[in-house]
DNA sequence: GAGTTTGAAACT
DNA sequence: CAGTTTCAAACTC
């Protein structure tokens, strides 16, 4: 194999093959990339971060980051154990299973909760059971893998047969190189090849550049650390024309490095299924046996969200490395799955081209599983309809920062955020609030939460075989919250009245509805509705809670006031409930209630009408705004920016920073698949805040329950933002809610607490418009 | 699991 | 704009 490729790369081997390096690898085993290895590995743990965010999904990003803090801190103390570990675990079949699966979901969420993961899925992948069918799956599970230290062996059947001996034989990376490279000699060649192959593709387009880049470096890598770089050098060197490409090589190196830590084991792995998996069925077919348990198991669950064997395991084997693979994924797992089964076998080329096409066709579906994937549900969020229309346009710029940014973004609106996510292949992965919650464990548990995100991922037709089951064995299994879908009956999905249609996401597996329209098959149907709902009412698809919680920790006032800051963009009408229930929207999202509240007896926890905090949360609506008031009589300059922002949000928001913020945050809670209600949203401070809410879907669904918890009412700038937008802008007019909101913006707009706000109006807009744009 | 309550969404 | 109806979630039993 690699022999031949070689010679028909021609000139970039040979520059490859200049470094003694590879020379020296060419000649003899990978035991050398080893000790590049290890070198490399003090970086991954700082780089690692970096990347993943990138690729992964704001929402995901967010939650990653913090989990990445952790994990690597957990994954650098621990290297060495890990690895050990992870070779125990190989041989247990079963935690590969369930991990496979989480992996899948987690793909979307990255290295994040990857790392975490990773290890585990890495040893189950890597025990890889076999089923050459399916290497797909294992592939997956190895890519997480790759980004995890544990993750290398994940590769070929070989591989995983070396990895199990290598966990037997030595905990030590190093040992763990050796072997794979010895076993699987022709695997550290293998990944000249691949880049020769990709850089021909690569012409398409700059997502599959940076794929295929990303795929290319990892071969490389696979080699030897050491040659990872010069690769990575000659890469960035051919690449650079392209921004992203360029941006995305700064990156990889990060992942590159990071994974250098694992590098070792990593490397033959990857190299070893690339090979396995062209020129070795047999072999995918061990490594795919984990994989295709989890398959069916997907299947079973109607989870779209595993991507289809063939294509995802080529692709697979090329970006094993967390970040690339991400991107890969998703987007093959759209193509995957209709291509995967008619050519598994094929070259990784060819894989490369299928994923490339499937993506598009994936585009729609995608963002359903990605949902599904990120961790759930939230991701309702993330599977949706408006993503597909989307824009482009605003993932690429939500993916610049992200990148630049390195973080995970929040999306502003949920049609961005699907959008996005599709473009990008990412699947907005809402990653789990519960980040925090365990990092081992919860690598998974994300995924677990993602059942719900499974149920993204799962294909639509599977949602409805059996949908309350599956809907409430989901919520059950996860948040309960987190889980569900909507369960229409007669509105088809194709109103209001269903979340998942008013969160922008299609109805999938956990959905229980009848007669569902809201369906990546019925998109035309679903866009058209969607525009005739919006236009009515601008706003109707923008979240319902709106928060300003970049005015308020930027306000200085007290932090107490975040929960108040956030406002229901309507405000509720409650009579009976007293806005003590979950019928109250703003109870529901979280938030107090605001003047522009008609409630009844209101006696909301998160904030009365009246002002008063009832759960200690200070009073938010009418208070505030007269707070707010205050502030800006005291900063006159942030008063005149901010009506500045409110007669001209657009103007504010740019200069602002929150702009950037806001345009990503608006859709993560739509990601959550259902949050609250679909509408809710939590807004996303830049900052960081995500973590307690933000994260995806999760969140959501988990917000919500934390909502009931008072404190991080949620936090969201971002429909803040929106509502802003909607309020301050005629938007609302059309909305019934127009006469309610008035006083609401006036709250914003006014209040100082919403003097973030203003910035937060602009963003909001902006999101909207990529909702329509899809539509055209 | 079925039925009731609730309030938003949709309609008039 | 107000009132009514429809709808599905939230809640209760």
């Amino acid at each position: 194999m690699d022999t031949p490729e070689r010679n028909q790369i021609g000139t970039p081997i040979s520059k490859f093959e200049d470094s003694p390096v590879f020379n020296f690898i060419n000649s003899l085993s990978p035991i050398k990339p080893v000790k590049s290895v290890h070198s490399i590995q003090t970086i991954n743990s700082l780089s690692f971060s970096s990347p993943p965010s990138v690729f992964t999904s704001p929402h995901v990003s967010c939650h990653r980051e913090s989990r990445f803090l952790r994990s690597h801190n957990v994954l650098d103390a621990s290297k060495h154990q890990v690895l050990s570990e992870d070779g125990k675990k190989f041989c247990s079949s079963e935690e590969a299973l369930a991990d496979s699966a989480h992996a899948y979901h987690n793909s979307s969420e990255p290295q994040g909760n990857a790392d975490q993961r990773i290890p585990l899925e890495d040893s189950t992948t890597d025990p890889s059971n076999e089923q050459p069918e399916f290497p797909i799956e294992l592939p997956q599970t190895l890519k997480y893998d790759c980004g995890s230290p544990a993750c290398d062996p994940p590769t070929g059947g070989d591989e995983t047969n070396s990895l199990m001996d290598l966990s037997g034989k030595a905990a030590s990376d190093v040992t763990y190189v050796d072997e794979a490279c010895e076993q699987n000699p022709p695997e550290t060649e293998v990944p000249l090849p691949g880049m020769c192959q990709i850089e021909p593709r690569i012409g398409g387009s700059e997502c599959d550049w940076d794929g295929l880049l990303a795929d290319a470096t990892d071969l490389l890598i696979f080699n030897s650390p050491n040659e990872r770089e010069t690769l990575k050098g000659l890469m960035q060197k051919s690449f650079d024309p392209s921004g992203s490409f360029s941006n995305f090589m700064s990156q990889l190196p990060q992942t590159t490095l990071s994974h250098g830590e694992k590098m070792p084991i990593v490397d033959p792995a990857a190299s070893g299924s690339e090979h396995e998996i062209e020129d070795h069925p047999s072999q995918q077919g061990e490594v795919i046996e984990n994989d295709q348990a989890q398959d069916n198991l997907a299947n079973t669950a109607g989870m779209g969200c595993y991507p289809n064997n063939t294509l995802n395991n080529q692709l697979v084997s090329i970006t094993r490395h967390g970040i690339r693979r991400r991107c890969l994924d998703f987007e093959m797992v759209g193509g995957r799955r209709k291509n995967t089964n008619d050519g598994s076998n094929n070259s990784s080329s060819s894989a490369l081209q299928s994923d490339e096409r499937n993506v598009a066709f994936d585009k729609q579906l995608l963002p359903a599983k990605r949902n599904g994937n990120s961790q759930r549900c939230t991701l309702p969020g993330i599977g949706l309809h408006l993503n597909a229309l989307g824009g482009i346009k605003d993932y690429k710029s939500l993916n610049i920062e992200n990148i630049s940014s390195g973080r995970q973004l929040s999306l502003p609106s949920p049609a961005l955020q699907q959008s996005s996510s599709q473009e990008h292949s990412l699947a907005l992965v809402p990653v789990p609030a519960e980040g925090d919650s365990g990092l081992p464990d919860n690598g998974f548990q994300p995924a677990e939460d993602c059942s719900q995100p499974s149920g993204y991922v799962v294909d639509e037709d599977f949602n409805h075989n059996s949908p309350k089951k599956k809907r409430r064995k989901l919520e059950s299994a996860g948040d309960g919250e987190s889980c569900k879908r909507c369960n229409c009956k007669k509105s088809k999905c194709l109103k209001l009245y269903c979340e998942c249609f008013a969160a922008g996401v299609y109805c999938i597996e956990p959905c229980s509805c009848q007669d569902c329209f809201n369906k990546p098959i019925h998109e035309d149907t679903v866009l058209a509705t969607r525009k005739q709902i919006e236009s009515r009412n601008p706003l109707a698809f923008a979240p319902k809670v709106i928060r300003s919680s970049d005015s308020v920790p930027e306000i200085g006032d007290d932090p107490n006031k975040t929960p108040a800051s956030a406002r229901h963009k309507r405000g509720c009408n409650c009579k009976k409930s007293n806005c003590l229930k979950k019928y109250c929207e703003c109870y529901q999202g979280g938030v107090g209630c605001s003047i522009s509240c008609r409630c009844e007896g209101c006696k909301n926890g998160y904030g009365r009408k009246d002002g008063s905090a009832p759960i200690g949360i200070e009073a938010e609506p009418e208070e505030e705004t007269e707070s707010s008031e205050k502030a800006v009589a005291e900063k006159s300059l942030q008063k005149s920016e901010i009506q500045n922002n409110e007669e001209h949000p657009e103007s504010t928001l740019a200069t602002t920073p929150l702009r950037i913020c806001r345009p990503l945050l608006p859709l993560s809670f739509s990601s959550k698949g259902k949050p609250p209600r679909s509408s809710f949203i939590t807004t996303i401070p830049a900052s960081g805040l995500y973590a307690s809410q933000k994260l995806g879907k999760p969140s959501i669904l988990r917000s919500q329950p934390k909502f009931e918890k008072p404190f991080k009412p949620v936090s969201n700038d971002e429909m803040p933002e929106v509502l802003r937008g909607d309020g301050s802008p005629s938007v609302k007019t059309s909305s019934p809610n127009g006469k309610r909101i008035s006083s609401p913006n006036c709250e914003f707009g006014s209040s100082p607490t919403r003097r973030s706000g203003r910035k937060l109006i602009l963003q909001s807009i902006p999101s909207f418009p990529s909702l329509t744009a899809p539509h055209l």
